[in-house]
DNA sequence: TAGAATTGTGGGTAGCTGTGGGTAATATTC
DNA sequence: GAATATTACCCACAGCTACCCACAATTCTA
């Protein structure tokens, strides 16, 4: 067993810089696959948050985005809204990727940000609406968790 | 026969160096199965230690991560308080890994700490707060325990 | 029982990481 | 076409981490 490629996990604390640069954490970079060539893809998180994928991972969701039927207006809307906000983003040599203003302006990111690994993709948070949501959460179904919870964890 | 893979068991007093380094028993590396590749997977504890397991382990549980849809709160409410406390250690050549600070922190660890073999995973815990636990424990409903001892012939 | 090997703990250091800023090339505006 | 804004790329550097070595204590072995 390997361990595996383009998977993430932990939470980080780093900077978002005057010029919308903000740092991939170096593990996140390095358990890269070689095929995604130092690129990512950022979009909007569907919380207040970025959401980054490697191209590889990426491609596969534009995969499905292709099979849904346009004949729905739910489909189409849901489309619509993934592709929009999508831009492919390659890091400097610091290890930094630029962030769309517009993606930003969504997240409300701010110099302090919380980076979040989530498998298999990565969560930029304005560290305030991470709480927020957070607090929210705890209000959706608590039987929806312990399901997940007894099925997932061992 | 031969005592199997993967499991722990056990009571170890070790201490946590200036660094956030911590040994693992020996016993317990040498129980580590070779597809782990010297590597242990850190995450929160469910009472107030942090628990280790052997990657290969965590692997099932990423498996199953990354066949829940995030268009689902629940999901990606799920995912990210899994993945967010976990984080991929392997061992230094004396047999170390670094724990993260936000662990430490949450398990409340000093210098002295104790590691406690769980069979299939490790525990570790600052003794005050094992105390603790064990006293709050003595509360628990021991219809529960009789229940247990249905399920599990000692 | 003496020597060898292993284990747990501490610490030093080279190289990497995260952050800020500069500059030249490119694009945009008037 | 000149002036200005934007972008892409580069460098600097402090702080940290991964890796290495040292060594005492313990366990194993012959």
């Amino acid at each position: 067993m390997t361990i595996s490629k383009n998977t993430f996990t932990g939470e980080y604390s780093y900077t978002l810089d005057a010029k919308g640069r903000i740092n991939i954490p170096s593990k996140f970079r390095q358990s890269l696959s070689k095929e995604n060539e130092n690129t990512f893809v950022t979009t909007r998180g569907m919380d207040k948050c970025i959401w980054i994928y490697p191209i590889c991972v990426w491609q596969k969701i534009e995969d499905e985005l292709k099979k849904l039927s346009a004949i729905s207006a739910v489909n189409r809307s849901f489309t619509r809204n993934t592709a929009r906000h999508t831009t492919i983003t390659p890091f400097d040599k610091q290890g930094r990727i630029l962030l769309p203003p517009a993606l930003i302006k969504y997240a409300e990111l701010e110099k302090d940000s919380i980076i979040i690994g989530m498998v298999n993709k990565i969560e930029i948070w304005n560290p305030k609406k991470l709480n927020q949501t957070d607090k929210e959460n705890l209000k959706l179904d608590p039987d929806a968790f312990e399901d997940l919870a007894e099925k997932i964890i061992l």
